[in-house]
DNA sequence: TGACGTGATTGCAGCTTGTGCAATCACCGT
DNA sequence: ACGGTGATTGCACAAGCTGCAATCACGTCA
């Protein structure tokens, strides 16, 4: 038998969901957590620079992949097309497995407001991150930003239909409903002038 | 003459940007900060819920401001256009003036993790506020949302080059090029597909 | 077989953030 | 003169988080 049972992360990481599902984030201390994962509180902050990083073990690979889908994508398609596409097929192979837990997680993060600034916080991350990246192959610094911006607004519309009771459409669907919104919204024919430098 | 010097809140703020600046938020203690301004550690948290709090004193009025700017606008503009004037309105009469302490405030908040964080949030904040305005002005929740993350899309991309050393331009002539900017971003005739529900 | 390095975990001491409660004390109206 | 008001303060305390040293099973290598 190994000197400790594996996956402590993991298990800290459910441990955490369940008390903050069941007390709230603010009324579970992290030793609670670390007692019913079987661990210490120290070793808690071995794990974790922070108490609300134990929700957000996902996010980094998230983003890597994100960030790897775009580089591996046709050079001709727009920006935004592109960053699209690759949340999408995230969003296809991890997201869309897993819907009652993320739903479940999602319902915790909005509940608390600590939470919820910390994943404005990776939402923000990961923006910049699709921004580098569509910079590096060859759009200018603005054009990046406000590509990887609207994807991401677009993604937060449609999470939230996603995650709304009622709801049984893929996300990937409700994504591109959701871009096509966006398109309608912003590029009104109305006030805005041609304008070129 | 009074017990006490008046404007404690504006006295911590300004002693708390300084000591920011100085050796960075972290090394920063609340004692500190208290001590300068010639209060107490006690004091601070009568006034500030949080240690972040004391550099977004502005926040709240700059919301209420702007949500006030769009309720008296008229009822024909397109949704999007409505936020961006309400925006370039509060930004040049409150933003345009005090540039040099706007810049210093914002070096310190984008060189820490934590003060970034929270202006996400109040960034966030501020969008489903406009957001609810847009929506009990009679348009749809989605394209309220969306209307109002686009503005903020926009204007982050301004103040961001407004805030760059060489830049001479009004903010709110970045703001509009920004919002063209995302307006042929967006709407790149490419692949998005007509798709009506 | 026995010595040794590795690495995950743990205990402890300590600092900082943030809160609740009670007390102080100039100011203001009556 | 008297009592209410409100900003400030001290004190005690919980909780988050860190640095440092110690433990101890496991694998390796002589």
């Amino acid at each position: 038998m190994p000197r400790w049972k594996p996956d402590a992360a993991e298990r800290l990481q459910a441990a955490a969901l369940d008390l903050f599902d069941e007390q709230g984030f603010e009324r579970t201390t992290i030793a609670e957590i670390a007692q019913r994962a079987g661990l210490t509180q120290r070793t808690f902050f071995n794990h974790f620079t922070d108490k609300r990083e134990v929700l957000f073990i996902l996010s980094a690979e998230l983003q890597q992949r994100i960030v790897q889908e775009i580089a591996t994508c046709d050079d001709t398609t727009p920006p935004l097309d592109t960053v699209v596409r690759a949340l999408e097929a995230v969003a296809e192979t991890v997201l869309e497995q897993r819907r009652t837990v993320t739903a479940r997680r999602h319902a915790v993060v909005t509940a608390n407001p600590e939470l919820h600034e910390r994943e404005l916080s990776k939402n923000a991350a990961l923006t910049t991150a699709i921004a580098t990246e569509l910079h590096t192959r060859g759009h200018p610094r603005q054009t990046a930003f406000l590509a990887a911006g609207a994807a991401m607004l677009a993604q937060q519309a449609a999470f939230h239909q996603w995650t709304t009771p009622g709801e049984t459409r893929t996300l990937s669907h409700l994504l591109t409903e959701a871009v096509h919104s966006l398109s309608t919204t912003v590029s009104n024919p109305a006030t805005r002038k041609s304008h070129q430098r």
